[in-house]
RNA sequence: GCCCGGGUGGCGAAACUGGUAGACGCAGGGGACUUAAAAUCCCCAGGCCGCAAGGCCAUGACGGUUCGAGUCCGUCCCUGGGCACCA
């Protein structure tokens, strides 16, 4: 055996030896309990960055600790190849995205395979390949002739210089990235998944998830948001017609407090208004330009104007004027709300800056007045004042008087809401899964027929940032009705690219299958039993494929309703990032290993300067690791200086799993001397050694089988890091005694390298096969700690007087706590701290600590 | 703004779900080896006071519960993620 550690000989070797006894395919085995351990598939981006090798380590090690436990694991791996950052590529060096995708995929793959995953390369997928596509489009065709797919308006971005729907992401401070043109608010046909069909259902499923962290259940239940209330309209008249003003609202208690409605700019009423009135127009046309997603919404100044439409307040009938406000969304409730600006924050808001009138109907804790500011107290529940026959009343009982009034007049009723809105998936891009709809004057929106399907996407345009090159090419677009054979036009919209994640893990279990969706074999796999990705898919990406696993169920492809029993959100990977401002306003990003950093009076970061040039930098805060704002770090460099067992060491022993990890550079370094240490310490393992003392041996064995078993507890809790320290420790333990082979060492060096060999998995198969262990590291059995290894004889208590540590107390193991508590008693820490006053208390906890109050 | 996390030495962290705060590492200091350096090995190391024994202070801040709080409760500060067209 060689005495120096060449990582790059022991990775080629071990990734050979793999390959050759095709260690990682698998095949449905029903013998064995299974487990399919997935890691979310990577955005082929151009290469891995930090976040992947940690996600994909983290993933690794479990599939290898499932594995060695003897269990039939999957781990499979694929790519989400669909997506804007081709399209973004494509319109920057004129290649096609199908082109810049592959070539990525290819590049990512080679570096998947350098870090020596143990995945399942036959089952590799993309989801830009037909094979996977057309099976987006076959099912979207089976949804929209139950109805769970559907069209209706839906508003996106629309830059009106580059004639193009933007994404969020490509809207800057209300303007588009390429143009610099404000962007406006347009209403345009879409296609919806009725996701709100099955809110009941995905939110009442989330307490049967024990094995998701209770944050994401928490998130998920909040983003679906059901709330209970009432729906209840306010009549008015127009044009001599009576018609209905419904609102919904969680507060029917404080109806008799409503002082005027307001209804939002997309709302019919405001449009009527502002036929009839020029301020309101230029209003609705200032929101039309405002912000679009809800986290700036939510910000905005609260405006409003009367739209000069009074209607009847459903219990007495006075008149309550009718607003339109920007803070009411129309995508909620009824996109109308009554206002009761004495219990609620942005109604009193708003009410003061217009002079409304504020009417407190309820008695809070600071009385029956509400003077501003604004107190949080005022929207507390309590009991009903000024309210006519509801005085006296608690929340509930008025609530439920007041509906019942309301619906005897055909004024309202109880109605449950939900947060959740109907998943929108047409995007007017070109690089995405093509929705098979063809329209035809005559038959309507047609689903294209399963014989007809993939409706494939032509992979050689390149974008130019003006809309849909499809819609640009006749080829495309022109195509017989599927129902009546009369000319037609296909859809030239794809979809959401969260489509293809939401069941690309029933999909691994059978790519080859060119038949069918799912088969008897996506029956076996799933559901995935350990999930692992990023935290900042808690919410959309997991709530589509639970929902999705649902509609699949339902269509009788799979059986279970939850995709993925375990979930493990790994925190994000976060590095500083600095920019410089350009004299145009732009921000040149610049990459953190060239940033001198400044620091404040307190020693936080505040700014830079660029080590070429001494640029002074803005400092732009802690972020996730991204292309745009130059600041991530390149893991191949890691892997060509230290190996990939190196960098697998170290995302694992930095931090656990669950927490964030700020990147420094610092610290690779240790790993790396472990691994020469550990090879080191085995290349003299069979030299002869002096013969080890009988207490020794056994304080060794100890020391070795109480870390195993606290490094067992902590892999049963995923938490990583801690069993790579437990290596270390073991390590340490072995290396107090120098050399030589015999039973104490053999026994704790096969326990480390088999504990290791999950986290680094090349090193220890070198090793296990260099020092005759066996054959495969991978196939041998999982350590468990031998009880006779832990016995002890004594055990050592630590003494405290009123809870401060004064000394420790040996004992004798089999002593019962009353036994314990009189030889403390006579303790030297009790002559010494305690002398003459009294002893009030003492508390043994068994085997732990002794506590003397006096 | 709303929802969900996090805050422990110079740094990453650990602490068996209320019981010895800082395991294991990084960076640092000292030493050995070397002509020298790198590498490797050994030792030291939360802060303050003290020659020492030892004492006091310390888990973002301030309160509370408890024999005992990093851990539980309350308020506040800082910070990360998500907010539906980035993936």
């Amino acid at each position: 055996m060689q005495d120096r550690y060449d990582p790059r000989e022991v990775e080629r070797d071990a990734q050979s030896f793999w390959q050759s006894h095709r260690s990682f395919a698998v095949t449905e085995d029903r013998a064995r309990p299974k487990f399919y351990c997935l890691s979310m598939f990577p955005y082929p981006s151009g290469k891995l960055h930090m976040g992947h090798v940690r996600n994909y380590t983290i993933g690794d090690v479990l599939t290898r600790y499932h594995r060695m436990r003897g269990e039939n694991v999957l781990q499979p791996m694929g790519w989400d190849a669909f997506g804007l950052p081709a399209e973004n590529a494509a319109m920057a060096n004129g290649v096609p995205p199908a082109r810049w995708t592959r070539d990525n995929i290819a590049y990512m793959k080679r570096q998947l395979q350098a870090l020596g995953f143990a995945l399942d390369w036959d089952r590799e997928l993309a989801t830009c390949d037909p094979s996977y596509y057309r099976w987006n489009q076959w099912f979207f065709t089976r949804l929209f002739r139950k109805g769970l797919a559907y069209k209706k308006t839906g508003v996106v971005n629309w830059d009106p210089v580059d004639q193009t729907v933007l994404a969020n992401e490509q809207v800057i401070d209300g303007r588009g990235w390429r143009t610099g043109a404000l962007v406006e608010k347009r209403e345009i046909p879409m296609y919806f998944l009725r996701i709100t069909a099955y809110a009941e259902e995905l939110l009442a499923a989330l307490d049967e998830l024990p094995g998701w962290p209770e944050r994401v259940r928490l998130m998920q239940k909040n983003w679906i948001g059901r709330s209970e209330g009432v729906r209840l309209a306010f009549p008015y008249e127009l044009d001599g017609e009576k018609k209905l003003l419904w609102v919904f609202t969680t507060r029917a208690d404080t109806l008799a407090g409503a002082t005027f409605c307001a209804v939002a700019a997309e709302h019919p009423i405001a449009a009527w208004a502002a036929r009839r009135d020029p301020k309101v127009a230029a209003f609705l046309e200032e929101c039309r330009r405002g912000a679009f997603v809800e986290a700036e919404l939510a910000q905005i100044e609260k405006k409003g104007l009367p739209t000069g439409l009074t209607c009847e307040h459903p219990l007495t009938g006075e008149p309550i004027p009718v607003w339109v406000a920007n803070y009411v969304l129309m995508g909620y409730g009824e996109g109308a709300v009554m206002a009761v600006p004495a219990h609620d924050e942005r109604d009193f808001d708003f009410a003061l800056r217009y002079g409304l009138p504020i009417k407190p109907v309820i008695r809070h804790p600071l009385g029956d007045t509400v003077p501003a500011p604004w107190r949080a107290e005022y929207a507390e529940y309590g009991t009903c004042i000024h309210s006519g026959k509801y005085d006296g009343l608690a929340y509930q009982e008025a609530v439920d008087a007041i509906a019942a009034d309301l619906r005897a007049k055909g004024l309202g009723e109880k109605q449950v809401q939900w947060r959740l809105r109907d998943w929108g998936i047409s995007r007017q891009r070109y690089w995405g899964c093509p929705v098979p709809i063809v329209h035809c004057p005559a038959c309507g929106d047609v689903p294209v027929p399963d014989e007809q399907l993939p409706v494939v996407l032509p992979e050689h345009l390149v974008p130019d940032g003006t809309g849909n090159p499809l819609a640009k090419m006749p080829e495309f677009t022109s195509t017989p009705c599927p129902s009546c054979g009369k000319p037609a036009r296909r859809e030239t919209d794809t979809m959401d690219t969260f489509v293809d994640s939401s069941w690309y893990f029933a999909r691994f279990a059978c790519v080859d299958n060119e038949r069918q969706m799912v088969d008897e074999r996506a029956r076996y796999w799933m559901p995935v039993d350990q999930y692992i990705g990023g935290i900042e898919h808690a919410i959309l990406h997991l709530l589509y494929s639970r929902f999705f696993q649902r509609v699949m169920r339902d269509e009788k492809l799979l059986e279970v309703s939850e995709p993925f029993t375990n979930l493990l959100t790994q925190g994000m990977v976060l590095a500083e990032s600095f920019y410089l401002e350009t004299p145009e306003g732009r921000r040149e990003w610049v990459h953190p290993s060239e940033v001198e950093p400044q620091r404040d009076a307190k020693g936080r970061i505040c700014g830079g300067i660029r080590r070429s040039d001494r640029a002074t930098l803005a400092y732009d805060g802690l972020g996730t690791m991204s292309k745009s704002k130059n600041n991530g770090v390149d893991p191949q460099q890691l892997i060509e200086r230290y190996g990939a067992d190196t960098a697998r060491f170290f995302v694992i022993f930095a931090s656990p799993p669950t927490n964030t990890l700020e990147w420094s550079d610092e610290g690779v370094e240790g790993s790396s001397r472990f691994l020469k240490r550990l090879w080191a310490y085995c290349a003299k393992f069979d030299e002869p050694g002096p013969i080890m003392a009988e207490d020794l041996a056994r304080a060794t064995r100890f020391e070795i089988h109480s870390v195993l078993k606290q490094a067992n507890y902590d892999l049963s809790k995923h938490q990583l890091n801690t069993v790579a320290s437990a290596a270390m420790k073991m390590l340490n333990a072995l290396e107090r005694f120098r050399g030589g082979r015999n039973r104490t060492t053999e026994d704790g060096l096969s326990i480390l390298l088999r504990l290791l060999a999950p986290i680094t998995p090349h090193i220890c198969h070198t090793l296990w096969r260099e020092l005759r262990f066996g054959e495969d590291v991978m196939k041998a059995q999982w350590p468990e700690p031998d009880p006779k290894a832990l016995e002890q004889d004594e055990i050592e208590y630590v003494v405290q007087v009123n809870g401060k540590k004064r000394g420790t107390l040996v004992v004798p193991k089999a002593l019962e706590s009353r036994e314990v508590e009189s030889m403390v008693r006579a303790s030297d820490v009790v002559k010494r701290y305690i002398a003459d006053l009294s002893i009030r208390k003492v508390i043994v906890v068994p085997g732990r600590l002794i506590n003397i109050v006096v």
